[in-house]
DNA sequence: AAGTGGTCTAGACCACAAA
DNA sequence: TTGTGGTCTAGACCACTTC
């Protein structure tokens, strides 16, 4: 195991365990009692390591019965939370996805992009402008924003495989939470330029706002879709 | 207070002080250790209401530091999870919405809906098919579907308020969880009959799966909206 | 009555941030 | 070094389900 917490190792171990079959579908887990003593540890911290797997919809806590197993092949990708486009190629088993950058540079923020970030005009920023061909048509445009204060080193070869993973692995930044817009919008020229539309002239648009563990916002994303192929998915929890 | 649950009690109350004001934007909490002299509990208790907080984006917990109140008038209405149109009208400040019911009754499962809810053909389901109307134009169509074993008895008046309201308040039914999937479709039939279109010939269609605590599927609703008018918004944290 | 998950407690040690 | 949040423990009582 490489994680450090034992609810986490808990928490994957489980998760692999519902993955492979090894507890099945519809099923109900070891008692939290039961758990206790297969992986000596106190009952509180099997019951975290259960609370992330309800939160992540591989079970089911009942009270008075136990935890049921839910049907994992069900699941679509669960979009909702931080999600690059290169994970969801994978988690959606896809390898024919090419990805072309149109633009690529240090730009100064103007009146827009400074009041989304909250910063001064002429903030340097980085400007990546994408588009995603999956099986021979360019459906999705990606328009992105970083921080150059955040992100003081980008390369366009970055920028053609996943930006994401260059952030968080080798970078190390500690994102954190996100705010998603999706709303429909007329095609614009940008659109007709980088995307082939056929006759479709509106977008759906996914305004994608990150932000660090301090709180601050890092990376505004706007991606295009074509509207024929758009699809979210999102997995929610009753609060309270 | 009404709710039994003591961590609870503590988040509503931090809640309604950082909405309030008592605790202002950008300042840090009072830390865990000086919350459990003030409520009077344990940490573990305080730290459940100070995970809640940060669930819902009032908060960020910043280990060495603190708790840093969020700015909670930036958030838009977070939709993610579930939110009945009735809420959703309120926490938009809009008294101007009217619902007119279209179809209301009992219906026998067919097989699409059969294989929906993984109930046998002919199960009784509630059938209510509702429009609303924002500012003069219809602009959305709710298709609802209740299964009849969970909701005994429905009224045309009841779909006209909050079903919401009655399932929850008055039932007392246990909400559990909601998969959402939000994707555009070519209008039907029912959409230029019920709705305003204009010219817009596609419509964003969010289809709605409820969940009881008990796993089982009780409510499908598919909502079918006007491009111009659709907007969604997600907060999501990070996940582990 | 017995077993389950839900809540709560009073401690402990750790990792991190700030002075 | 001090104070913060993050993790973990061993126990307790409660609410619910099943028998």
């Amino acid at each position: 195991m490489t994680k450090s917490n034992k609810y986490k190792q808990i928490f994957e171990d489980l998760s692999e365990k519902i993955q492979d079959g090894t507890y099945k579908t519809n099923s109900i887990l070891p008692s939290e009692n039961e758990l206790t003593l297969i992986y000596s540890t106190s009952r509180e911290t099997i019951r975290k390591a259960l609370t992330l797997l309800a939160q992540k919809g591989l079970i089911q806590k009942l009270r008075g019965k136990g935890s049921l197993v839910l049907d994992v092949s069900r699941m679509d990708f669960p979009i909702s939370g931080l999600v690059s486009f290169k994970e969801l190629q994978t988690s959606m088993g896809r390898d024919d996805i090419e990805t072309t950058v149109h633009e690529f540079g240090l730009i100064n923020a103007d009146k827009h992009l400074g009041s989304i970030f909250d910063v001064s005009d002429d903030t340097e920023i980085w400007n990546v402008v994408r588009s995603r061909r999956i099986q021979g048509e360019r459906i999705i445009l990606d328009k992105s924003y970083f921080l150059k204060s955040e992100v003081p080193l980008l390369t366009k070869e970055i920028c053609e495989n996943s930006i994401y993973e260059y952030l968080e692995s080798k970078l190390g930044l500690p994102i954190d939470f996100a705010k998603k817009e999706i709303i429909v919008e007329e095609c614009k020229e940008e659109d007709r330029r980088y995307l082939d539309l056929d006759e479709y002239d509106h977008v759906v648009v996914v305004r994608n706002y990150v932000h660090l563990k301090n709180a601050a916002l890092f990376e505004y994303t706007e991606s295009r879709h074509r509207l024929d192929k758009f699809r979210f998915v999102d997995f929610a929890r009753r609060k309270h």
